[in-house]
DNA sequence: ATTATAGTTAACCATATAGTTAAATATATA
DNA sequence: TATATATTTAACTATATGGTTAACTATAAT
């Protein structure tokens, strides 16, 4: 009936995004790809608790990391936002009209076409 | 620095799609508004939990409510997710590519117009 | 008036979350 | 080698979450 698989990666990325100090993470990371200090410099909270956020979004595979020495570098992963869009797209009628506009135009464009 | 109203609410509709229970609720009343017994059916779990859990929707504004007389019938809101759209359309180059395809089409379809 | 139905609320429990401080690990620098 | 830097891990705490059962409220049906 339900994709448990899928079904806990999309528990991961909504919970990973469910934290405020996690979507600035996000943002900042959107910016430019940052260390874990970098990441923190923000954030009035211990770089320990700073480190466990970064693990729940890499959980989420919103982010990854890769480490030189002592420094460990997080950028954002295109993948995961992809399965929560996807995930928003079933629904996409109850929400959102920008595909609705843009189709319409495209639509609209096909027809001189012709 | 942030604007910790949207803040807050980017929060609760977060966290209420981090649960695979309320996602399929969300799921159910895009098919068709529902009553709370309606909603517990598919769920191994006593109707009190399923009344927290659209409460939880509720506070995210993701579900509305009507009470007609001791029926509640619940249906999905349309704003809420637009908010989260909103957010996700903020790190857009990061993961989707449905919008450059569109675009590119309409683009395309533009050129051939003149 | 009684009983059945629809739903909420309260009290409780186990586990998870978000933070802390202190100690540990690993690497770079003097 | 000794020390400083970057980061994680462990142990702990307070609060939130997701579930339970039992009692309650409100409405409908007999």
């Amino acid at each position: 009936m339900v994709n448990y698989n899928n079904d806990e990666e999309l528990n991961a990325i909504f919970h990973a995004l469910a934290d405020s100090t996690r979507r600035e993470m996000i943002h900042m990371l959107s910016q430019k790809e940052s260390t874990v200090s970098e990441l923190a410099v923000p954030f009035d909270m211990s770089l320990a608790a700073v480190s466990k956020h970064i693990k729940v979004l890499e959980r989420a595979n919103l982010v990854e990391r890769s480490v030189k020495g002592r420094v460990h570098s997080c950028r954002l992963n295109a993948g995961s936002l992809e399965k929560i869009t996807a995930w928003l797209n079933m629904y996409e009628r109850f929400w959102s009209k920008r595909f609705d506009v843009l189709e319409e135009e495209l639509l609209k464009a096909k027809k001189k076409e012709h």
